[in-house]
DNA sequence: CTGACTGCAAAGAGTTTGCAACCTA
DNA sequence: TAGGTTGCAAACTCTTTGCAGTCAG
């Protein structure tokens, strides 16, 4: 993965830096989670203090374009930065939490339908979606957490 | 709708000003628009100067939580408001052109049946959702733009 | 060596808030 | 008159940018 990086960024004349070794590390080993970008900082603030928040942005940015990464807004006027996983490409989305504020990812091509529906109708040429449920996980149900604070 | 504003107002032990009255005219007459709260200040500064941006955004958090309006983010980082037709509350998406930024709305239950299913696999219970597309709309099309101008 | 990259601090954009004056009921 | 409401300006949060020093290739 490291070679991969490496590998990209030569092809567009950029340069592999320690930060965006150790930013790209921070995001795989966490998996699917969605970090904003002061979180990303605070996690690899644990490792090198060699870093800073603008840094932080412009290398999510930058993997964003490389398509590494996906960038997410849950809502709350955050951006959050997920792993662009191909698999789970387009048929991707977001149970949030009101409660808790846990993002859940859920997986259905249900949508494929509601495009093809829109493409027909509305001419309308579609190139990505974004579908985010708001509502009350398993977890907070079970401590009787009404769900909708905010 | 005035006077149901008012009759709201009320029970709530607030009062109706002409600032508030101003705003909720401006936003029924524009119908399904899709304003920013800086947007909706320039609007009713064409009718009045008497009204600044903070009063802006404190009404239209206020008619948020009336349900007069809704809030919803285009994904660009600024929050737009709507009205809150009940009718097209809960089946109503956005398209949102990346060439030309416009909104058009589209409804369609076809979630109906996702959110079922995610109640049954995931155990989260659904308050809400948003749904959004991205990409080029008819006239974009028409005019051979790519629909990927960010 | 060269120019891509970084940290820092300052600037931006959008939004919120404290406060004294104001106005609705 | 009372206290909800407003305008103003300052504060806040998240994000971007200019710049001089640094470092990868």
């Amino acid at each position: 993965m490291e070679e991969k990086l490496k590998t990209a960024l030569h092809e567009k004349g950029l340069r592999l830096t320690p930060q965006r070794q150790i930013v790209l590390e921070a995001m795989l080993n966490l998996g699917e989670s969605h970090l904003t970008a002061d979180q990303v900082y605070s996690l690899v603030k644990t490792q090198t203090n060699d870093i800073s928040l603008a840094t932080i942005y412009r290398t999510l940015e930058l993997f964003v374009e490389m398509n590494l990464l996906r960038r997410f807004d849950s809502g709350d006027g955050v951006a959050r930065y997920e792993i662009d996983s191909q698999k789970s490409e387009h048929y991707h989305h977001h149970l949030i939490c009101l409660s808790c504020g846990s993002i859940i990812e859920f997986n259905d091509d249900l949508l494929d339908e509601l495009e093809t529906k829109i493409s027909k109708k509305a001419g309308f040429k579609i190139a990505d979606h974004c579908l985010r449920f708001f509502g009350c996980c398993k977890e907070c149900q079970k401590k009787g957490k009404p769900g909708s604070s905010q």
